[in-house]
DNA sequence: ACGAGGAGTTACCCATCGGTATACATCTTA
DNA sequence: TAAGATGTATACCGATGGGTAACTCCTCGT
């Protein structure tokens, strides 16, 4: 008679799987994502990143659809971060101006990450047009949330007066790019990098 | 006997032969350049440019030995027009400050055009190893040079204190990512995006 | 008139790579 | 302990596309 308490439960056993699903899917993105960033997707073979996990190419479509599913994962996890980031600021207190700051603090961090720096690398011609379609709608989301912020600052007084859009493309631009130059060996840390940027982009380049 | 004026000249013909020859060079990059920026350098297969010059794939090579010495002509192109331009501004008199506005301006009209939007959707993995330190090298020469006009201006009192690497990275950010949202078709012009993003960069966001 | 070479074509090669069919092992559950 | 689900591997397919071989045609210079 064995220790009931030993016995495997079906519930736990089936959350077992599927955790251990979920961990073996973030490690193909986690590993994906690398050879994106360093090599550019089009030069990526899912026979790169199955060999970097020790397993064969089968395994991975295992687990994804097809490629343009891995890279879409790959920039949904980045886009999402700053989606989310930035409803939590715009909810929050806070002049226009603060609010504008603690979004883009954010965001610059994000642009430092594995999955942040694979969305400024992905141009939507390079995904299928179903997810085109929803790699639009997230940046589009972000875009709008940001333009909201920029407004309120605008009409608050704590932000320069202009057009939301062209203030709206300069900052996404110079975060973006972040994502181009900043290295993790660097002399700089992704806080330094964040912060400075941001303060650039804050006080403007004239005295 | 002929009449002398007639007669054609070995070197007219040459010359002749050589002008053809470069426009039919410029033709290709104008055309491929085209198709690079809206569907993506890998994307792009020769045959869709050669099909679109109402040539054949063997045609384009009789004119380029590779696709990656195509690319890399595109970019150049791009880079060299903001080279130029860069180091006319930095020879001129004026204010550091003068300078670096004049010197972005130009650099955000090539941000609107062909051969500079090709430079900011081309990652340098892209290119061959040869291509890619001679790539990196104009690059690098542009950065310095803006670099050097940043420096002038922090020195001169017409531009705020601050890291010059990291000013320099947020400038060019702003003003690679006009190539990503300007469209021609749109509301605004080339020169009032590349106004308004230059006032938004000088001024800063806050009031 | 004729040879040389530039310009272009057709037909082809072959490496790469996304994706699949299928077999085998393991683990779960009744 | 047998049945079914799950995970992984081997072997393969088929399309795409960079690049080449070899031939034709035209123009020019001698």
């Amino acid at each position: 008679m064995p220790d009931p308490a030993l016995s495997t439960s079906p519930w736990g056993s089936r959350a077992d799987r599927a955790a251990e699903r979920d961990a073996k899917r973030k490690a193909v993105l986690t590993t994906a994502v690398r050879f994106f960033n360093s090599k550019g997707f089009a030069a990526t073979s899912l026979d790169d990143v199955a060999k970097a996990l020790q397993v064969t190419k089968p395994t991975i479509y295992h687990y994804f659809s097809s490629k343009d599913e891995i890279l879409f994962e790959c920039v949904r996890l980045g886009l999402e971060a700053i989606r989310d980031a930035a409803e939590q600021v715009r909810a929050r207190g806070g002049s226009g101006r603060e609010r504008l700051e603690a979004l883009m603090l954010e965001y610059a961090l994000v642009m430092t990450r594995d999955f942040g720096i694979c969305v400024t690398r992905t141009s939507d011609d390079q995904l299928g047009d179903d997810s085109r379609v929803r790699f639009r709608a997230l940046k589009r989301e972000i875009d709008l949330i940001l333009r909201d912020v920029i407004t309120d600052g605008m009409e608050d007084g704590t932000l320069a007066q202009g057009d939301p859009r062209v203030v709206c493309f300069t900052i996404s631009g110079a975060l973006n790019w972040i994502a181009r130059w900043y290295r993790p060996n660097g002399p700089m840390t992704a806080q330094d990098v964040a912060r400075s940027t941001v303060a650039t982009l804050m006080a403007g380049l004239a005295s």
